[in-house]
DNA sequence: TCATTAAAGTTAT
DNA sequence: ATAACTTTAATGA
């Protein structure tokens, strides 16, 4: 969790629904405020000049969305995307800037994740820029399986859906199946009806 | 080699 | 039921 919950309602955080489908925010907007995700799935994303979607990351429990921007003066440059039922808490930038200013382990926090987002960022760029299809699957696999506590192979079930997949590598859905089955015949990974496991 | 298109089967809502 | 996802196959850059 990037943040305590109580410390963000005591700041005036709302607590609100999401259904699957629904917008935080989305490319454009003005960022006025933080958001913090209690429990569900949200998914930052673009879409190229096709329509193609590049999913720039997906987010779950306890992990914040949208903070990379709230601290500059600057329009997003993504959406956000609620996927599963969500609850989302939503604190006004101004306060959460103020509580920000009165506790430095928050803002050791908020840094922490900030780092970790980037970490993502750059390892995933790596990973795209020219490499193939393999390099990029496994690579995702490898950074979300790293925060498994258990490390052990085929123990990891892939939260995603093959066509996640392929939107968060930039590989087209039947380029990423494809490349899956193979990777399972190398032994790189098992599929249990229809999951993956890495 | 990978993307694209099309077509069909499968799962989720 | 209908939409979303998965899969296979053919074709082209």
């Amino acid at each position: 969790m990037v943040i305590d919950e109580e410390i963000l309602q005591t700041a005036g955080a709302e607590t609100k629904q999401y259904k699957p489908s629904e917008l935080l925010f989305c490319e454009g907007d003005t960022p006025n405020y933080y958001y913090q995700i209690i429990k569900g799935d949200v998914k930052l994303n673009n879409y190229n000049e096709e329509g193609k979607e590049f999913i720039q990351n997906i987010l779950s429990d306890g992990q914040s969305c949208g903070e990379s921007i709230i601290f500059i003066d600057k329009p997003y440059p993504m959406n956000a995307e609620v996927l599963t039922e969500s609850t989302v808490l939503k604190l006004h930038k101004t306060a959460f800037l103020n509580l920000l200013d009165k506790s430095p382990r928050l803002y050791l926090e908020i840094s922490s994740f900030l780092s970790e987002r980037l970490y993502y960022k750059f390892i995933m760029m790596q990973n795209i820029s020219s490499q193939n299809p393999t390099a990029r699957l496994k690579g995702l696999m490898d950074y979300f399986k790293s925060f498994e506590v258990d490390e052990s192979p085929y123990s990891f079930l892939i939260p995603f859906t093959r066509q996640q997949m392929a939107s968060l590598t930039g590989l087209c859905v039947e380029t990423a199946i494809r490349t899956i089955k193979h990777m399972e015949k190398d032994n790189i990974l098992r599929i249990k009806d229809r999951k993956i496991m890495y």
